[in-house]
DNA sequence: TATTGTTATACTCTATAACTATA
DNA sequence: TATAGTTATAGAGTATAACAATA
């Protein structure tokens, strides 16, 4: 049907390097991640981990969801960031199998000096846009993400 | 300066809201990347390394310099994509101790199939925008990718 | 001497399967 | 029986250090 519109048909070609611009971006952005993680000796997994945990408390489970991965994997991350003082385990209040993770004092803090440093690295890309243009990319990328 | 200057103060607010629009936004194509490689046993760096190939040969150093790792990291890579067929490590006419790395037909065959597989996974997100805003953010996200 | 690539080593991330404890 | 979490295991991804071959 489209392909036998000629009007149509730069829609769909145009998508193509929309995806390709959006793969490109993600990993520039996913590079300065990693580096500001690098800094602190955090993956990217654990730094979301503790970007997640900041302002609530999760079952293993539920991280595990959240993140995409199994919970067999959760225990490992988990572990070693315990161990690093940065999360706690708590015993789930209404069911004895689950077990509640949250973020330490330290793991706070970290957390908190993390971020400027994810939006320091991030803005000489950000910077080539005109704050009217960033607040356009803004909008149109809440959208994507579903908040209205 | 602008810390004292109230009109200036919100544009530094939202950037930090235009950082976390962009990680998340990151997060999910990654999301999506990533589930498009498992479906043919492909981690990220897998799929990257066929991408990037697919128009190109590259030394080991050049390519590793591209994926922003150590040439150490590229070794057991390439050893594995070549293993299986992917690609093909072909002797540098000018340099004796470099070595090139192509993409076999097979991987090109690969790759071909895997890229629309991405453009349909992004599309629901995609979606969310209408065609014009699709425009406005491809235009967005190749200005600060320095593509003008 | 400097550069290119590989090897050896060690650790993290990840999933699958099997297990324990609780519901 | 089903669910929550851990353990055991195996493989991939990653970096550092040491090395061989070439420039």
């Amino acid at each position: 049907m489209a392909a036998s519109d000629p009007a149509e048909q730069p829609a769909v070609v145009e998508q193509d390097d929309l995806v390709d611009a959006l793969v490109q971006t993600s990993f520039l952005t996913m590079a300065s991640l990693n580096k500001v993680g690098a800094e602190h000796d955090l993956s990217l997994t654990q730094l979301r981990v503790l970007a997640i945990l900041r302002d609530r408390r999760l079952k293993m489970t539920d991280l595990a969801d959240y993140l995409g991965l199994d919970k067999s994997t959760m225990t490992g991350l988990v572990d070693r960031a315990v161990k690093r003082g940065l999360l706690e385990r708590v015993r789930n209040p209404t069911d004895g199998r689950a077990v509640d993770v949250r973020i330490s004092p330290d793991g706070a803090a970290l957390a908190e000096r993390v971020y400027p440093r994810v939006v320091r690295l991030l803005s000489p890309m950000i910077g080539t846009l005109t704050p009217a243009d960033q607040r356009r990319l803004r909008t149109l990328l809440e959208t994507m993400l579903g908040r209205h």
